[in-house]
DNA sequence: ACTCTTTATTTCGAGCGCCGAAAAAAATAG
DNA sequence: CTATTTTTTTCGGCGCTCGAAATAAAGAGT
C-alpha cells in the first residue's frame, strides 16, 4: 500500500530537487534554480534560504563571472564543501583503497593499503577498514563523516547491511554496516563493487548510461552491476545480480564459489589460464595471477589458433551466452566493460558478439554498444562516493532533525 | 531528475491511498479508512465525501451487519460499481476472449472466440478485436469503457502500446493499442500474458506474492512474468522478460523464434514432442499439439526411461538452468508454474532442482518454493481486470480533470 | 550625478490540504 | 428519557506553494 503524503512531503521533496539541481551543476542562481526545478521564485527563495540557514548551501559572491549584463546581478548558490564528509572504502583484491570527500563532491584525501586479501577473517577486516578510515580521516582532518559506502568484490545483503560472501576474503556473514556505524556513529551502506560502478558511469555519462547502463567486471572474477528503466537492479534478498554466477554449463567447469559451471568458471582471469594451460577444469584455481601472465595469453591467442585462443574463445562465448540471455530478459543495454579483462577484448568481442547475434536478444535488434575502461577502481570509488553525497542529501533533505526552519533560525540567533 | 510536489501530489496520493484501501477490501467505514490509510478523522472525512459527491464511492445503508455494538453505528462505504467499466482482452492460442467487469472488478459478462490466430494478420487481429469487444460491451449493457487492458502471448513494446512478436500470429509491430483507444475512446494497454498472471497471483496472494512474484508458463512455448521488489521487471524498449528466450544452448535447437538455442526450443511442448520422436533438433516444430499428444509423451515418460523421459529431463536441464541464471541475478524467488506444461510437471521436477541447487542462486539458499496451475486463462485475465481497474484508479484519484472538489459539488447543484 | 531601465530576489497575502479538537449524529444501556 | 459510547462532521490553525507586488542592485542614458 502507498503511504499519505502531507505537506512534509512536499517540503523534503521539493528541498531534495533543488539539492539535486545544485549537485549536479557546480553553482547556480536562484533565477537557474527557478528554471531548473520549475518552482516558483518565491518557494526557490524560501527553500535555498532556509538551506543557506541551515549550512547546506553556500553563496559565493566572489566570483562575478563577468557576463556584465544590465540588472541585478544574480547570486551563484552552490553545496557548502563543509557541510558534511563522506569517505569511500573499496576493498578489492589485495587492495583497501580509502577516500574522503566534501560535500560538493571533491576529492580532499585518498588512501590505499595492500595486504593479502585471502587470508583475511571478517574480523580483521573489521579492523582493518576502521583503522585505514581512521588514518584518512585525520589526514583529511575531518572530524566526523556524514557517510560512508564501502565497495566490496562479492554478495551483499539486500539492505547493505553485510557482506555475505566474497571471493577475496574468507569472512562470511561480515557485519560491515553494523559495525563501521558504531564506530563512526554515521550511516554506512554495503554496496556491490560493480554496482557501483554503474552508479559511476550513470552519473558521468548521463546522456548515455542514465536509464539504462550494464557494468561487466572483467577481471579475476566477473562481476556486473546493472541498472535498469534508471533503477539499480538487486536481488530479492542480497545485492545478486551476480552475472559470473548465471549457470553457463550444467555440471561444468569448477568456479572459485564452489559451484560449477558459472560463467566465470569459464571467463574469470583464472579460468582462462586454467583452460589454457591445458590443466582439467575442476582444478583449484590459482590463486594469484599477474597482469603479466594474462598479457602472455593473450599474445599466444593473438599470434596462433591454440590452446590460448580457444580458452578465450570458450570464454567469450561464457560471457556472450550470459549476455545472450541477460539481454532477452532486459532488451540489449549500453555495456561498459571494466578492468583488466579489456586488454583482451580484441580477441573475444566477435566470439561474443557471434552468440548474441545467433540468440533472440531483444528480438529485433541484437546488437549492443559497448565502452571499455581498463580501471575498475576510479569509477568504483566515484559510485560509491556519488552513493554516500546522495545519502547525505537525503537527510539533508528532510530538514534539521523535526525542527522548523523558523526554529533553525531561533537557535542561530540564540 | 526528481520532480517538484505541491499540494496537489498531496491531494492525489491521498485519495490513491483512499481508494487502494477499497479496492482490497470489499467496503469499509470512514473509522477503518483511517486506521488503513493513517489518515486523520477530519481528512478522510473531507476525500471520502469528495469521492462520493464525484460518483466514486458509494455507501452502502442497506446491510447493517448486526454486530449491534453501542454508539454511532459505522457507514459502510465502497467503490461505486457504475463509476466505470474495464475491458480485458485475451489473445491466445487459436482464442481470443474478452472480460467486462465493474468498478469494483466484479465480472458482468465474458465472451470467447475460437479461430486459427497462426493465419492472422495484424489488420485481422484488430479487426477481430474490435469487433468481440463490441459484442461483449453491448451484452454487458455497458455504453463507454474506462479502460481496456489487453493481455497477448508476445512481446510488447515497454510503453504497451504495440505488439511487436507473436508467436501465435503472423502480425509484426501492430499497433493494437493506438487502434484500439481511437475506436473505444479510452486508455488501452498492451501487455504481456504472463506479466499479467504475475499481477494476478500477487493480487490473490500478496502474503506469498507480494513483493516478489515468478510466473513460468509452460505451455506450447515458454514465458515468463515476473515481479522484484514490488515493482514488474520489464526490458528496456519492449516487455522483455523473456525466460523462454534466454540462451540456454549456443548453436543450440532451432527456436519458433527463428534463432537457436532458446529454453523455449526444448521446454516448449513443441520441442519435447520432437525431442521424444527422435526428430532433428531444427526440424519444423509441428505448429498444433493436442493436449492428448502432450499427455501421451508423459504417460510414456513416467513408464519407461526411454525418449520421452529424456525430452523431459532436457527440457526440465533447459529450464532448470535457466531458472539459475535467473536467480544469480534475483535471488530464488517463489515461482508459479502455469499452464499445460504443469501435468508434466512431476517428470521435471528433479531434473530442475537439480540444476538449481547444483549452481550459485543465490549464493546460499539454493532452493525455490513453487506451486502449480494448470489453467493460465483465469489467471491472464484476473491480471488484466486488475491492471485495467489500477489505471482507472489513478484517473479517478487525480480527481475530476482540473476542476477543484468545490466546483464539482456546484457543478452538481446546477 | 541623477534618473530610467532591466534583471534578480524577497516579501506579502491567498489558497489548498492536512490535522487536532470540539461538536454533532446516531445508536445502545439503564 | 437520559447517559454513554462510538462514528462522523465541522472548525480553526498550520505548513507549504504560488502569484503579484515590492525591493535590491546593477548598467544605460542624459
Amino acid at each position: 500500500m502507498q503511504l499519505k503524503a502531507g505537506s512534509d512531503l512536499v517540503r523534503r521533496q521539493n528541498r531534495a530537487v533543488v539539492i539535486a539541481a545544485l549537485r549536479r551543476g557546480a553553482t547556480m542562481s536562484r533565477t537557474d534554480l527557478c528554471a531548473a526545478t520549475s518552482l516558483s521564485p518565491s518557494t526557490v527563495s524560501a527553500i535555498t534560504s532556509d538551506l543557506l540557514n541551515e549550512g547546506a548551501l553556500a553563496e559565493q559572491r566572489e566570483f562575478e563571472p563577468a557576463g556584465s549584463r544590465r540588472g541585478r546581478p544574480q547570486i551563484a548558490i552552490g553545496l557548502a564543501p563543509a557541510r558534511a564528509h563522506v569517505v569511500s572504502v573499496e576493498l578489492t583484491h589485495n587492495q583497501l583503497s580509502v577516500g574522503v570527500s566534501d560535500y560538493t563532491g571533491k576529492a580532499i584525501h585518498e588512501l590505499d593499503q595492500r595486504f593479502s586479501t585471502a587470508a583475511c577473517s571478517g574480523e580483521d577486516l573489521l579492523v582493518r577498514c576502521t583503522q585505514l578510515i581512521r588514518v584518512a580521516l585525520s589526514n583529511a582532518r575531518v572530524e566526523q563523516p556524514s557517510s560512508i559506502v564501502m565497495a566490496v568484490q562479492g554478495r551483499t545483503d539486500a539492505e547493505g547491511r553485510d557482506l555475505l560472501w566474497s571471493p577475496i576474503a574468507a569472512g562470511r556473514n561480515v557485519h560491515l554496516a553494523d559495525y563501521l556505524q558504531s564506530e563512526f556513529g554515521c550511516p554506512v551502506t554495503v554496496a556491490n563493487d560493480c554496482s557501483m560502478i554503474a552508479v559511476a558511469l550513470r552519473w558521468l555519462e548521463p546522456e548515455r548510461y542514465g536509464r539504462d547502463c550494464l557494468a561487466v567486471l572483467l577481471s579475476h572474477g566477473i562481476g556486473m552491476g546493472l541498472y535498469l528503466n534508471g533503477r539499480l537492479f538487486a536481488g530479492r534478498s542480497s545485492s545478486a545480480a551476480e552475472f559470473g554466477h548465471m549457470l553457463y554449463k550444467h555440471n561444468g567447469a569448477l568456479c572459485r564459489c564452489g559451484a560449477r559451471g558459472c560463467i566465470e568458471a569459464y571467463a574469470g582471469d583464472y579460468a582462462i589460464w586454467r583452460a589454457a594451460h591445458g590443466l582439467p577444469d575442476d582444478a583449484l584455481p590459482p590463486v594469484e595471477l599477474s597482469g603479466l601472465d594474462m598479457r602472455t595469453l593473450a599474445r599466444r591467442a593473438r599470434l596462433s589458433d591454440g590452446p590460448e585462443r580457444r580458452a578465450y574463445k570458450e570464454a567469450a562465448e561464457a560471457i556472450g551466452t550470459g549476455l545472450a540471455s541477460l539481454f532477452a530478459l532486459t532488451d540489449p543495454v549500453p555495456i561498459a566493460f571494466v578492468g583488466s579483462g579489456t586488454a583482451a577484448f580484441d580477441i573475444c568481442e566477435p566470439y561474443i558478439r557471434a552468440c548474441i547475434s545467433g540468440s533472440n536478444s531483444g528480438g529485433f535488434d541484437a546488437h549492443f554498444e559497448h565502452q571499455l575502461f581498463e580501471f575498475e577502481l576510479p569509477l568504483i570509488r566515484q559510485g560509491a562516493t556519488v552513493t554516500a553525497l546522495l545519502a547525505v542529501d537525503e537527510k539533508v533533505a528532510s530538514g534539521p532533525d523535526h525542527l522548523s526552519s523558523r526554529d533553525v533560525s531561533i537557535l542561530e540567533v540564540a
